[in-house]
DNA sequence: CCCGAATACTGATCTATATCAACTACACCT
DNA sequence: AGGTGTAGTTGATATAGATCAGTATTCGGG
């Protein structure tokens, strides 16, 4: 069992300072979450069956493989990411999740949690119990859709990401939809941290980490970015742009 | 605008030997398309926005990359597959598609289709409406859930063909997936056609043509399997399962 | 502030698979 | 039937990126 994602015990969604906090309608993350399109009415309902989480340290993991499927989770702050372990015992990054994004939804048709997910960052994260959700997706068109949506952004860059692009291909392509998702969460997507290591970088690219490092060196003597350790500015985001797509000969 | 999911004919649908071959009550998939675990009541409710299309030649489309998207499609006989065009022009295989799956789902979220879908074979189709599918999905508990299952498999599907695989591994689990699919249809899980060239199969591997004709023939040589032409036979199922899983070394 | 352990970078090889180049065998048309 | 085009196979070579090896940098803990 995991204890992330218990709920607030009744006692603490009383107080309502704290409660208030937890209001979607208040959150930071304005319509990241899904609660897109809602009325204020339907924004009440929903947020009755959310619970926010106790922060989350580094490390600490809010699904493990084989868990059963109950919620999923919407990342308040930090950065996730999830992973599975192949036959050889070795982790295979399958994402990194930002504010605003949710995790889990992979897990529904075999009501296990197949991926293990586990925080980069401090975090904090809101748990969203999946029967409650699809009970009240029923009446509400716009949850029900988004939810969907979702699911379908996922299948997309999956898609994306299960092409043969060449390593160049793939590291520019992943700094330029990192600065696109920070940008849609209001922070700079000329400079960034990279909450993960250049070995989770690698296994998501599926390259190995020599290969990412001297990507991104070449990328910096290329005057399309400068890298220092995890702080990363883009500085030629068009010729970044350029170099994640397919290389015409 | 494509012909192909253009609705029956108001006087189709009231013929009543032509209606009744549309009825999901009396499809030979059975439970292999969406209906799973409906009522009869909820069944005939289901039947009434499905429609059926006329026969599809090998070669047509179902789908075009930009076509608005309206509804999915559930494929009946025959085989298609999904690709997307690259920056370089170059074709992408995406998936391909036995009788009982679902095809264009990952739609939604653009709301217009970014992939062509095309039969390999003459094949048939139903024509899914999909708003008027999750209207009905808030009714009809059980429907919804089927919807989040299908996609939740699709990522599924899609986080193991990202996977860093090596050429053998990949053609193995190519082949051990398609004769589990055909299993599950009642077709023979031992000998099979594969609809597709060698073509689509490189690309939906992202291997090139030639990679994928060495390994079948060093598959043979080992006496896993048979292949002649479109032809297969499968000699040892273990030995295939074992050589889909990544060498321990 | 120092030390050991991660983590990252750089250079030297190796290798799986792509690419290039013939060649073969059907499949389809007249 | 014969001819032509497409799909598939097989061999030779090239190469992107993995692997191996060594060094540098950062970080956490006493």
């Amino acid at each position: 069992m995991n204890n992330v994602l218990r709920m607030n015990t009744l006692r603490d969604s009383r107080r309502e300072p704290n409660r208030a906090q937890v209001a979607c309608s208040q959150c930071s993350l304005g319509e990241l979450c899904l609660p897109k399109d809602l009325t204020d009415e339907e924004k009440s309902r929903f947020e009755q069956i959310v619970h926010r989480s106790r922060p989350i340290q580094a490390g600490e993991h809010i699904f493990r493989s084989g868990d059963e499927f109950k919620s999923v989770a919407s990342v308040r702050t930090g950065c996730f990411k999830s992973y599975a372990i192949d036959h050889e015992g070795q982790e295979q990054v399958l994402g990194f999740h930002l504010p605003g994004e949710i995790i889990g939804l992979d897990a529904i048709h075999q009501g296990r949690h197949m991926a293990n997910v586990v925080a980069l960052d401090t975090s904090a994260i809101c748990s969203l119990p999946f029967n409650a959700m699809t009970n009240l997706a029923r009446s509400m068109p716009d949850l029900q859709n988004e939810l969907f949506r979702v699911m379908s952004q996922r299948i997309s860059e999956l898609e994306t990401i299960a092409g043969d692009l060449s390593a160049d291909e793939r590291i520019a392509l992943f700094l330029v939809s990192l600065s696109g998702r920070f940008a849609k969460r209001g922070y700079s997507d000329k400079e960034f941290i990279l909450a993960m290591s250049r070995r989770d970088i690698a296994s998501y690219l599926r390259l190995a980490t020599e290969t990412v490092s001297r990507v991104l060196a070449r990328f910096q003597q290329r005057g399309l970015i400068k890298v220092d350790r995890k702080q990363v500015r883009i500085l030629d985001p068009d010729k970044l742009e350029e170099a994640s797509r397919k290389t015409v000969q």
